[in-house]
DNA sequence: TGCCGGATCCTG
DNA sequence: AGGATCCGGCAA
């Protein structure tokens, strides 16, 4: 069933992880789309040098620092789309940044990395504070599978932010052929 | 108002 | 290794 908005309203590490393996939803253009969450990255605070809320409540973080279950999109290098879903209370200015999918249904195309996800599933920045408890995207959970075997690694691209670029902030499913990067050293399993 | 650089991806 | 290509954030 769908998440509602108290899932969202948690701590992000918290919601990072038990999204791996939950249904990325998108409706609206012919055939439903739907993906498997395998990899994400917890963006945890305004104390969180590597998270665009570092910079305070402005145009762009608007809907970071607003109520938890609204997508957060923006445009990178000009090109790529990313999506992200708001967690923690209204004001604290968290995220979760989806990073790749498996294909269930309805995709074409790659879907390893943040840019691909959004150009496969038709995000842009017109999606940018929607209510992910609507019916054009949501997150739903399929039920009825074992916990799942997560790795925590840094994230990746943020080696402008000290030492919360070494944080273990990034999630992924263990051997799942979908994330997008493959670790050389399988540190921080858990 | 202008400039700098990025939570990426593709090609060479 | 480097280019694409837009815009947010900050300095002036």
């Amino acid at each position: 069933m769908k998440l509602a908005r108290d899932f969202y309203d948690r701590d992000t590490e918290t919601v990072a992880r038990e999204l791996l393996g939950m249904h990325l939803v998108r409706r609206g253009t012919g055939a439903e789309r739907r993906g498997r969450i395998v990899e994400v990255e917890a963006y945890v605070g305004a104390h969180d040098l590597a998270s665009h809320s570092s910079k305070g409540v402005t145009a762009r973080t608007r809907v970071m620092y607003g109520p938890p279950g609204h997508a957060y999109v923006y445009l990178i290098y000009g090109i790529h789309h990313c999506l992200n879903v708001v967690t923690e209370p209204e004001g604290h200015g968290a995220a979760v940044l989806l990073r790749a999918l498996e294909p269930l249904s309805g995709i074409a195309g790659n879907t390893r990395g943040p840019g691909l996800l959004c150009r496969a599933m038709g995000i842009d920045r017109s999606f940018d504070g929607l209510d992910l408890s609507g019916d054009l995207l949501f997150i739903e959970d399929p039920g009825g599978r074992d916990a799942p075997e997560i790795v925590a690694a840094p994230r990746i691209g943020v080696d402008y932010a000290g030492e919360w670029a070494q944080r273990p902030l990034r999630f992924y499913l263990r051997d799942n052929a979908w994330v997008s990067r493959r670790d050389r050293s399988n540190r921080g399993r858990g």
